[in-house]
RNA sequence: GAGAGCGUAGCUCAGUCGGUAGAGCAACGGACUUUUAAUCCGUAGGUCCAGGGUUCGAGCCCCUGCGCUCUCACCA
């Protein structure tokens, strides 16, 4: 019943033996099919370009400049030149590389569209223009192949920007067929696992990337330029400090020693700030082994910055500074779309103090500990054993963190949930320190460093009531007191979740948008 | 961790009441020397996530498992 369908017409290949096909083909006609080095490519961008360097030229010499693109949407080019008499277009030799994206095969004429980093460029390939030898490499070519081509650079009749084939460089053979052309790939588990295809065919992908890498360059560039100087600190830490969070064990065989991904990145960059050096950041990756969600990775980036001699104020200035700045190298403006959301990156930033956005959005006073405990029990948290400011804590988390649209520095914490923050001078329950909030999430988190060792060994000993180990900062670490025991300057620290940022400023709603390789669940074998 | 949804051709998806598998793109063959996601004619392409159950009959209903997505919780 089904033999007639399977012997005769098994004429049809499915896309994977076609390609295979093609790779002889393009060998048997002499080519590497995995290409070569191939100097003096310009640029697609660079070449779009020169747009400008193509005319049309009558019979007698007379040269004239084409239309502008508006102006052909009007007319069509073929219409401007034949008012202007008989001619024909010329312009620059060039040549370029990219990966073929659309391809129009109209018998003896093929419309190929390539694309490199840069931009796309259409190729015109007639068949009696680029001879015998390209016309047959031209059709073991498939969507995906990587090419090279030389040519002039001209106009199609129509107006498109064009690059007219005179020879056909094989530069790659792509052997899997690619997504839909325009649909692309869409499925987000395979745009996460396979990102060389979402990066190479998904509109917007790499540029959103590269957005990613100007940001990093700018914040080092504005630290730089305030004389911070980079460092790099160790991974992997034998206590994981400066921060609360569960930390990835590991282990180090010749030292038999359990060891912890880091966390954090504050205690090493203070013991450099005692060893002398003033200004100094770290942007770098941390690792916490916690749940993952469209706001968190388990490896994430992270900028700290200690400044000798700075405070929390300062901090936030420097906050702006970095926040200003790379909006600027990603060429956008303060106010800016964010899902369904806007920002206003306007500095100054909003300031308000703990206390009054715990009063402006409970409408409960903050310094009234029964009335505090009284909400909590009412919004169903534990209040029974544990510290008030635990409790006032998780009520702040709840109701106002949500609430913030900002960007708004949020000032003044209590000081029993900052174990690492310098206490104000004339209020020892307040701590020096600022979170910066922008639709409800945590941007940037600073203080004024604590530099004395005593009440720093004192605040590691504390572990705050109905708080777990890992929910505390308090974690002893004796080589951290003693080197603040050797003399650390009065400073102020900032750190910046770089990812947040990135996505706040690519218009990004989830994380895994803005991390190339977000951690997956390991693929299940087939 | 809880709830909801999804898994069908290389890609994007449809599949009615449970009646034996469909489209567009990609591929293959053909026509076309100025196309724009080209168009037109033709061909081929399926472990319907896996396993079990109900049924004369399951892509569809039921159970179990796996994977993913969204929302919530957790995440200084």
């Amino acid at each position: 019943m089904t033999d007639k369908t399977n012997s005769e017409s098994s004429s049809a290949e499915n896309p994977l033996e076609s390609r295979r096909r093609k790779l002889e083909q393009i060998t048997a006609l002499g080519h590497d099919p995995w290409g070569h080095r191939f100097d003096d490519r310009s640029m697609i961008g660079n070449i779009r370009n020169r747009a400008g360097e193509v005319k049309y030229v009558l019979e007698d010499g007379t040269e004239f400049d084409l239309p502008t693109e508006a102006e052909m949407e009007n007319t069509p080019l073929r219409d401007w030149a034949k008012e202007k008499g008989k001619g024909s277009l010329t312009g620059p030799q060039v040549r370029a590389a990219g990966r073929i994206v659309l391809h129009r095969d109209k018998g003896k004429l093929h419309f190929i569209d390539i694309e490199d980093w840069t931009g796309k460029i259409q190729l015109f390939v007639g068949q009696k223009q680029v001879g015998e030898e390209n016309w047959e490499l031209i059709q073991c070519l498939d969507l995906g192949d990587l090419i090279g081509i030389d040519g002039m650079l001209r106009r199609t009749q129509t107006g498109e920007l064009s690059i007219f084939a005179e020879k056909i460089h094989f530069l790659t053979k792509t052997l899997d067929p690619p997504p839909a052309k325009h649909v692309g790939l869409t499925d987000p588990e395979t745009r996460q696992r396979k990102r060389y295809i979402d990066l190479a065919y998904n509109e917007g992908v790499r540029d959103r990337f590269m957005d990613r890498s100007k940001i990093v360059r700018s914040i080092r560039n504005t630290l730089e330029d305030q004389h911070f100087v980079e460092i790099e600190g160790p991974t992997l830490h034998s206590i994981a400090g400066g921060a609360a969070a569960r930390p990835f064990t590991t282990h180090h065989n010749a030292l038999d020693m359990s060891l912890f991904m880091r966390i954090a990145l504050e205690l090493h960059l203070k013991r450099l700030m005692v060893g002398g050096m003033e200004r100094v950041f770290e942007l770098g990756r941390v690792y916490r082994n916690e749940g993952i969600s469209p706001k968190h990775n388990p490896e994430f980036s992270m900028l700290e910055v200690y400044q000798a001699y700075g405070n929390y104020e300062s901090m936030m200035d420097l906050t702006e500074a970095v926040i200003s700045n790379a909006i600027k190298a990603i060429g956008a403006s303060d106010v800016m779309k964010w899902g369904d959301k806007e920002i206003n990156f306007a500095t100054p930033f909003e300031r308000k103090t703990y206390d009054e956005l715990f009063a402006e959005h409970t409408g409960v006073d903050p310094t009234d500990t029964e009335a505090v405990k009284t909400l909590a029990s009412s919004l169903g948290f534990d209040v029974e054993g544990r510290h008030p400011d635990v409790i006032k804590s998780d009520v702040f988390e709840e109701k106002v963190e949500d609430a913030l649209i900002g960007p708004i520095f949020v000032t003044d914490y209590p000081a029993s949930i900052c174990p690492l923050t310098k206490r104000k001078k004339d209020n020892p329950d307040v701590a020096e320190r600022f979170e910066l909030f922008v639709h409800g999430m945590e941007l940037a988190n600073a203080y004024t460093e604590l530099n004395d060792p005593d009440l720093q060994e004192k605040l590691f000993e504390t572990q705050l009531e109905g708080m777990s180990e890992e929910d505390s900062m308090a974690k002893m670490d004796h080589d951290f007191v003693t080197a603040l025991r050797n003399g650390m300057p009065p400073a102020g620290g900032l750190g910046i979740g770089i990812d947040r940022l990135v996505m706040l400023l690519t218009d990004s709603t989830s994380i895994r948008d803005i991390i190339l390789f977000p951690l997956l669940r390991a693929e299940s074998n087939e």
